[in-house]
DNA sequence: GTCTATATGGGGATAGAC
DNA sequence: GTCTATCCCCATATAGAC
């Protein structure tokens, strides 16, 4: 809780709200994809009625936005947190893993794929923009340094390895382990892990 | 246009009409998405009016079932007019350049992944799911093929594998790749290609 | 089978009382 | 700031003339 900081009371309970109804959003937005959600359906499972949404948010993209901005504060805050004795291949798995037990975990892919027209607001957001850049950016050096390490195929160009470790974060292949391939959390990670570092073809014997 | 057949001439009018209406459908679903299409968007298009776009589709997730039937049956006759000389990863590698090339061009990627609402009335009909499972089956078989020619990795589950495959036939990469990273077509397709089979991870050196 | 015109319903957004 | 009740647009789907 100390995100919120010395606020007063009521503005404690007020942040308290808005981020309940931001958790609902992200929840949804996992579940039925932006264009499947209703107001009331936030409403309902905060249990909140819709008019009081609109207090917090002036509408429905604003409050998507604003579960994507946390969402990519919150990717930021992982990568902040890793030791800095990991090596960039490290890094990237690991958040990697991050993404994929959020999603997992009933959370949402912090790629915008779903839907043209959530990209199209996103991308008209000027603090969504910059946040998701600030990311592309650090990823970017890690990458990097990854390729100088001889971690990463330094045959790659570096926006190719990043929007292809993006996609990974919110590969559809998850959620068909999950239903089809009855795979538990673990084993799906594993091998999708697997798979975006050393693609489905033959491997080297170690 | 032999699939026309011998039908009388008003039936063959009909069915032109029809793949035109098909054709437009799948055009605006690859730009817009299941959702942001309007029935209104598909009589436009065709330069048809809305109500006689009724007469050949009763609803519009009809019409969506039929584009997507149609483009299944497009892959699978892919598939079969591939020469029995070539290995089963090359007939996979083509399949995706198919896939990517298809979607270059403003069609559709094969795997419905845009839209939970989408998915769910495509498991729906019968129709569909007879389809697609055919093309799994066969794609099934092709895997295993490989793995025991040593073009796959035989560590992974086939399943993983498919459906890592089909991943990439829709991956959000590359729209990302062709409006941000300036690449032409066959850029892309390798670096898809690439990225599929090997990973970002280090190759072998050849 | 094609059109013009219209019915229907759902969901985003708001008015106004408390 | 929260609610109940309502507005109103827009998109699916249809009625009915030709």
């Amino acid at each position: 809780m100390s995100f919120l900081g010395k606020l007063r009371f009521k503005d404690q309970t007020f942040k308290l709200r808005e981020n309940a109804i931001l958790d609902a959003t992200t929840k949804l937005l996992a579940a039925k994809g932006f264009d499947l959600i209703t107001m009331d359906d936030v409403a309902d499972e905060v249990g909140l009625s819709k008019p009081s949404l609109y207090k917090h948010f002036k509408s429905k993209e604003d409050l998507v936005t604003e579960a994507m901005i946390r969402l990519v504060d919150e990717a930021l805050a992982y990568l902040e947190q890793q030791p800095d004795t990991m090596s960039p291949l490290e890094r990237l798995r690991c958040l990697l893993e991050w993404a994929l037990r959020v999603r997992l975990g009933g959370g949402m892919p912090f790629l915008p794929s779903t839907s043209a027209h959530v990209r199209a607001f996103l991308t008209q957001s000027l603090r969504y923009v910059t946040r998701a850049l600030k990311l592309h950016r650090l990823l970017d050096q890690v990458v990097s340094d990854a390729k100088r390490n001889g971690e990463l195929a330094s045959e790659l160009p570096n926006d190719v390895i990043l929007y292809s470790f993006y996609s990974r974060t919110c590969d559809p292949a998850v959620e068909y382990l999950r239903l089809y391939g009855k795979y538990d959390d673990d084993a799906i990670v594993a091998h999708m892990q697997s798979v975006c570092f050393a693609g489905i073809g033959t491997r080297p014997r170690s």
